[in-house]
DNA sequence: AATGAATGAGTATTCATTCAT
DNA sequence: AATGAATGAATACTCATTCAT
């Protein structure tokens, strides 16, 4: 007893980023996160009003930071630079936040709709989406632009069984995310 | 009364699927679904052992077609034009089982991991995987091969705000996964 | 095990509407009622959809007797002696339903207010009010043709420690409410 | 902050006051007493000890003055004028308490029983009632005298829809309840 | 081919209360 | 005079599943 204290809060979040990731966040109920912790249900609701208000919180951080990014490309030129640019800084924002987050999202994309901060991830993906096609490409290099940002997490979970380390599956993913997003040789005439 | 003969099984297997996309795995109840088809929980239970025998079969041919389709692929040289006619082949599939399932799938990618028949489907993307991928490649190349059936998936949701019809989604998602999976100019030397 | 068939529902209804006059109905937990009956929890879920229900359905046959009552009032004259009949009917109506109901009604008028069914049982107390009254009477008249209602219950309530039958007590209430309701000996001039 | 001080205990008894009669005491919880104070819970229990003695201290200067009612009826004479004049000091006692209390003791006559204030309110009225009526005068009489201090209570709120002022109310409140005690023209011989 | 009735285990959430600080 | 953190017990309600008919 007393083991922890002021930390509650972060423990909590830890806890349920775990087992959200792990087993989704339907499946995972407030008893089985209170019991990893030794804290009752109770104690969740003293430090979260909902169970939705959890994931709220574990999404804070990263919206923000999605924001920032997305102010930051609409102030560039719309060149094939800015965006390659837009894909490193969002590949580092990705793997700044730990791979939970990541699968989470990934794994749960269908209870991300109904909860309200899967729409607000949603409508960040659509603005980062905007940056990083050209709208006057051919409909094949958009959605070659499109699929860049999915690239980075196919690259984590497609080589499960490859004896590679994260660095590589990393290196592996921003690369062809690059060239994604850099379309065909010469765009323009 | 009487409207419906015989076929309430497969009236069983369509709303679940509609309701399964619409809402995810977890979220839909079998109570929901009988509602809708004006019959009693127990019914469903006259017709399907379980509520994963319901998904078990609504992939059931689905699953037996990707057999054909890697068995095939494993007698065929293991050629650029093999992986080529490979794409070709799954794209017909997934066109041809409707856009539900496919969506089932994708947003519910948590929930399969749990199912029996989550396993089988993805072993058998691995199957397919391992025949699209030409191991002495770069491992970026090995990586876009890897992303090429997600391309179908990802091409049909990811414009969905785009004034297109389904057909262009779906060559472009083609042609992409097409480019993705054909790699280098000379993978070999 | 297996000694009432097909009863349930009336037994639910019968201790559910036991204990929400002996304790309340916010006090009386589900539990509590399907203890008392033997089941679990969930078969009261059987049969009603919410606790709420439970209680509609307890007031449903007195809310239609009441509708016929009011229904009858609009079509006679607007005389003593049809509000002395009102009195009369209203008493005998009351007096039907058994005590449990008066008494539910009486000490969980604060709930009431909350639930959709104590709305329209105030919605028709007031039509009853409307007819009991002579709109043309001095005020304190009208208060006294208001109350008649209320006094069928006090007379139940008020002499609990007296040594007298219901049936005594049931005579003086309706007395006292035809007294009331009878206005002062020549109202108009 | 800072703009209360000392007032702390007022301000929560006048708060739950307003909350218990719109509400009911049951459906009132004390977060939403401490949220509307902008206090914790805990600054609650600092004041009280527990929820029911919030309604106790509410009731204590009703129940004094009430206590010095009944004291001062058992040293009259039973005669009409006693009655009479019981009626007019309850009556004040009761408008001098705001109607927040009239109105909560009302509607929460079931929650009441269970509070031990319950048990003593009601003795209370139960010896105020023992002095308006007159034990040897027929059953009618003795439940038209009972009636009397309900009637209070029934002119504040059986006329919510007449557009008249709360002083009216008040006067024919009063005027009925001292008839109601007053009984038969000649009650002896 | 289906229903009516029920269960057991579970869910998120709320509450009055406590206590060390 | 009050807070922050937590508890234990409860609540209404839902779900997948079963089984006799």
């Amino acid at each position: 007893m007393g083991e922890h204290r002021g930390d509650t809060r972060a423990r909590i979040q830890a806890v349920a980023l775990e087992l959200f990731a792990e087993q989704g966040y339907e499946k995972t109920s407030l008893r089985e996160i209170a019991e990893r912790l030794n804290v009752t249900k109770a104690a969740l609701y003293y430090h979260f009003k909902t169970k939705e208000d959890i994931v709220v919180s574990l999404f804070d951080d990263q919206l923000g930071r999605l924001d920032e990014l997305i102010t930051w490309g609409r102030e560039q030129p719309a060149t094939q630079e800015t965006r390659q640019e837009l894909v490193r800084r969002y590949a580092d924002q990705l793997y700044a936040s730990g791979p939970g987050l990541m699968r989470f999202a990934h794994e749960n994309q269908g209870t991300m709709r109904d909860l309200a901060v899967g729409e607000k991830l949603k409508s960040r993906m659509k603005g980062l989406r905007e940056l990083l096609i050209d709208p006057k490409a051919p409909l094949t290099d958009q959605l070659k632009s499109a699929m860049a940002p999915f690239t980075l997490n196919i690259a984590h979970f497609a080589f499960d069984d490859y004896d590679i380390t994260d660095e590589e599956r990393r290196a592996a993913g921003i690369a062809v995310a690059l060239e994604l997003v850099s379309g065909s040789p010469h765009t323009d005439a």
